[in-house]
DNA sequence: GCAAATTCGTTACGCTATAACGTCTCTTAG
DNA sequence: CTAAGAGACGTTATAGCGTAACGAATTTGC
């Protein structure tokens, strides 16, 4: 993601809060954009380190609580997985998300798709749940690292 | 389950084993007893608090040592977003476990769709992935619960 | 019987996450 | 304007989850 698109997708999320009468303060601001500029899932004591070097000790609560609101604003997802948390492109519209990760390389997808997301709705509700969080992931080899595990 | 229904399931684990050639030992078998007693899924702390009543103190190793024998040959299935063990119905078979559980109560049902997953599947290898192990987890409120929501 | 492999005990440690409390700031109703 | 309340954050401590590494003991295959 380019600094330009990372620009973007922070002042998307401050108008999303703003709508919501929530407050994407500096704390939260910076941990979305460390998260934004991430390649890959980062993990939350990595945010905590890099957010260390910028403002002295702080804690792990300081970098959890940023967390659990962007998570509820949905600027995030969690890789459960995998224990890290990835940009979410679009947090105007509620959704769950989906995920396929590589074992190999920790390449990690996000995969929309309403299909299964109602399937497994379903299956709760013949069993009398309220479903209200799902979570489902894949895990296996991204296209890259099956090549080399072939050659390996 | 009761202590009949819980001697034939570790029968059927020992038979499981022996066609595969591994070792059901002493440990493998008291932590399969012990999660297959539970009505509820059970955590690894709880498993080795149990263990070292019986038999000293142990350590982390020795119930997650087991726990692996265990998931490898499929007698259980962890619930990855309870961080608990529970037992598997039917290790003859190769399959995936879905999960329902209450964010209330803790109450787990296993769900086996075969649909579900093949979906999920198809979704990984759109992406060129090989899909290995696919986690899928529906939170929400049981039945029981619903009701003392509605309530409170 | 002996070498190799498996299993398990043991110690130590790292990663993940939360509880609890105090401070500061910001809002807002009076 | 200001006191009260809510929200955000720093701080310390601790709970919970999981693995690395090493050595002793046991089992297995030859």
């Amino acid at each position: 993601m380019t600094s330009q698109q990372v620009e973007i997708a922070l002042a998307r999320a401050q108008r999303v809060c703003t709508l919501r009468g929530a407050r994407l303060t500096p704390v939260r601001r910076r941990v979305l954009e460390l998260i934004l500029r991430a390649d890959q899932p980062t993990k939350a004591y990595v945010l905590l380190a890099k957010l260390e070097q910028e403002r002295g000790k702080l804690g792990p609560p300081t970098i959890y609580r940023a967390l659990d609101f962007l998570l509820a604003h949905q600027l995030i997802h969690k890789v459960e997985t995998s224990n890290a948390f990835v940009a979410c492109d679009d947090a105007e519209r509620a959704h769950q998300s989906q995920f396929v990760i590589c074992e190999d390389c920790g390449a990690t997808e996000e995969i929309q798709d309403d299909d299964i997301v109602a399937s497994l709705r379903r299956l709760g509700e013949m069993r009398g749940f309220a479903v209200e969080r799902q979570v489902i992931e894949a895990r296996g080899l991204c296209p890259a690292c099956r090549v080399g595990q072939r050659q390996a």
